[in-house]
DNA sequence: ATATCTGCAAATTTTTTGCAAAAAG
DNA sequence: CTTTTTGCAAAAAATTTGCAGATAT
């Protein structure tokens, strides 16, 4: 997709999110696109930081958290004591390798019908979950 | 159990991980063992700040680095930014109601199928996985 | 006796907030 | 023109670190 195209499809998200379009906004959407590991605040703020407009910390953090709740971006802890964020798209869930760090999808979990059952044992209402795998990727078995 | 076996239980298991009984040490495994919630480092602080001999909070944060590295206890992200801590024991998830904030537990998630799979398609070892639900409980429903 | 553990104080990392100026629609 | 967004500076929250003295075995 061209970058015009992608530049109208962010303004599109925005407006549909009642959000007004700003260099900082379409900054931090272009690179979280361009990614598809999921990023921490401070890696969206450093290469935001190296753009023609660069965007206060504050402000990275109020957009991610603007977006986050909009449901345009989703919010994980990976177990480093930091959030990282990934646009909203396709359900999937991340093995993150404990050597190396790196950070795989993988999608299918099927864990629908194990939140039925929840919903019938224990009267909970499942809006969402979390599934990461840690261990070891395949440069790392040995 | 009465409270002099558990003292004699948690003897073994710091002896059994090669570390010292130190008060700070017993008091923050029966805080947790007193718990069933998941425990921050700050409330684990707080409550041990109340005893006998309360322990600096910097003190409290290498006890549980020390005992997530022993595998004494597991380490956990609920959404919050920041960790919680539990006794290692049955392996068992979570159910974070996100009105209330009331965590209960949940057993059998039955993943390991889906982690055989992962091993084969994507020659990824998973080591470990964190699966927790957010929704609504019980008594948030309406 | 010796290696381990703790307290204190300071620093680091991650994230949040108040307020006035700037920009978007 | 009005509401939203941003920058700046400061603060808060969560966690880590260096080092010297205290404690466990």
């Amino acid at each position: 997709m061209g970058n015009k195209q992608l530049m109208k499809n962010y303004r599109l998200l925005l407006e549909n999110a009642s959000l007004k379009t700003t260099p900082a906004r379409l900054a931090v959407l272009s690179f979280l696109n361009e990614n598809s590991d999921p990023l921490s605040a401070e890696s969206i703020f450093d290469h935001v930081a190296g753009e023609h407009s660069p965007a206060d910390r504050a402000t990275i953090y109020r957009i991610l958290e603007t977006f986050f709740q909009k449901g345009i971006i989703k919010r994980l802890e990976l177990g480093e004591g930091k959030y990282r964020y990934e646009l909203t798209g396709e359900e999937h869930h991340h093995l993150i390798c404990e050597s190396c760090g790196k950070i795989e999808d993988i999608s299918d979990c099927n864990i629908s019908e194990f939140e039925k059952e929840i919903g019938r044992k224990k009267k909970f209402t499942v809006r969402r979950h979390s599934l990461e795998f840690f261990g070891l990727c395949s440069d790392c078995q040995n």
